[in-house]
DNA sequence: CGCCTAGTTGACCAGGTTCAACAACGGTGG
DNA sequence: CCACCGTTGTTGAACCTGGTCAACTAGGCG
């Protein structure tokens, strides 16, 4: 494996070794996977609905976001990844995609046949459990989605995503000192989060006004975490990260 | 295994079977399963939020549901089980639970050491892998249920979830003729929903005045399929049945 | 400069919540 | 057998969070 993709590989790494480290037959059966690597413009889908992908991609840096379209063209995002997420592992034993997986950023993205991760399963289960591991992650952010879009407020949600997607970044090094690039507009948030773009704008005036955070351009910046995680109610237990952040 | 225990999971066997038939040595591996089997009351906890669980479950009979409680008070169920599911299995994987999993009306319970789990595993990847899908397909039934609350009308969510839990029903041969024991109370819906108790009784009226169900004590008929799933703009592909219902 | 996307604002509106009271029902004990 | 009680379902009225529509502003870029 080149040192290239080596380093571009690293945020995945570190959150396979969430659990314990990787014993070096994992890092070498990682290593000789056949990785075929793009560069992927921003609002791209990489698959659609009802496709039937033979491989699967690991977000090498950039944004990504899982999506459904409504019959009335709303659309709803059911999950943002960054750099070291396996978006599409499910694929692996799911038949046609039920959502679709675009990028939100230009992307770097790895592709990997099923195949070869099939086999790469059945030689190690160790790793196999490791990347189960990490579609249960994504069913316990899930959990947490549907908590928030259900029954908790706008103010709410807006400040509960910001804390998320801190600690998500942090944890792969994408973040630190409170402050990150959102990539995300105020119409994504919207339809991350079940809002309109227009109470977005309001909501964000408003944490801004309490002087939580500071969002301009695609730069944010906690202005006070503590704060900002007691609004946001946010209990950071359900992204299973092994270093939660001080306070 | 005694007949009885075997009778008792056929649910859960019809569910492993989906994607295809189980062989000879994956059955007798879960038959060789240490079971213990337990009769459980209503409306009580079978893991709470912070366990660190040491075995998981599967639903022989009755309703279960996941929930997470927050700070004023306010419950968000995120999901709901009926015979055949494991609603615990992420346990093997995950440390801590991030939710709660109760019985939603009496149950039948089986429970069974994660530690067998894991050698089961080991010693069957291809059961090891049918068990993933399961809780993969869990994954997609939360991205559904986050586009219903997040972008779904009372009215359109409320009778998703009639469908939903038609098939999810029919598939383990309980319910066809497109009735069944819906055991949840409004105030469970309204929880599962993001609802309050009241609108959903109002919505149910209309439901009910539209023809579409109708529903008293605790059995659901569905009188008019065709139009339920059209105005809850349901797409059964998101369960990963194999056999969708004619209709 | 012109265009396009993203952000901002105001006015109005509606879906859904809250509170409070009451009805229906089933189970229990006297 | 009936009185009592807790749970579930039902109704009305007032309210409010957040949506919709439409117009306008601010930046970024070729």
């Amino acid at each position: 494996m080149s040192v290239a993709i080596q380093t571009e590989l690293t945020p995945a790494i570190r959150k396979l070794e969430n659990a314990h480290p990787l014993t070096d037959g994992e890092r070498r059966a990682i290593g000789s996977l056949p990785f075929s690597v793009r560069m992927l413009e921003a609002h791209q889908d990489i698959v659609r609905e009802r496709d039937r992908p033979s491989q699967c991609c690991i977000i090498l840096s950039g944004w990504a976001y899982r999506y459904k379209l409504l019959e009335e063209g709303k659309r709803q995002i059911v999950s943002l990844h960054v750099a070291g997420d396996l978006p599409d592992l499910h694929g692996v034993h799911l038949g046609a995609m039920d959502h679709a997986l675009a990028t939100l950023t230009g992307c770097r993205v790895a592709f990997i046949p099923h195949d070869s991760i099939r086999s790469l399963m059945s030689d190690s289960p160790s790793l196999a459990a490791r990347l189960w591991r990490e579609t249960l992650v994504d069913g316990s952010i899930y959990r947490e989605w549907i908590t928030c879009i259900g029954r908790r407020s706008a103010y709410c949600r807006i400040a509960h995503l910001f804390c998320e997607m801190y600690l998500k970044l942090s944890a792969v090094g994408l973040a630190d000192d409170f402050r990150y690039d959102f990539a995300a507009t105020q119409s994504d948030l919207g339809d991350a989060l079940g809002l309109s773009n227009v109470h977005v704008n309001r909501v964000l005036q408003e944490l801004r006004g309490q002087n939580l955070i500071s969002l301009q351009g695609r730069k944010l910046v906690i202005r006070d975490w503590p704060e900002l995680t007691k609004v946001a109610q946010f209990n950071p237990n359900y992204l299973y990260l092994q270093e939660p952040v001080a306070a």
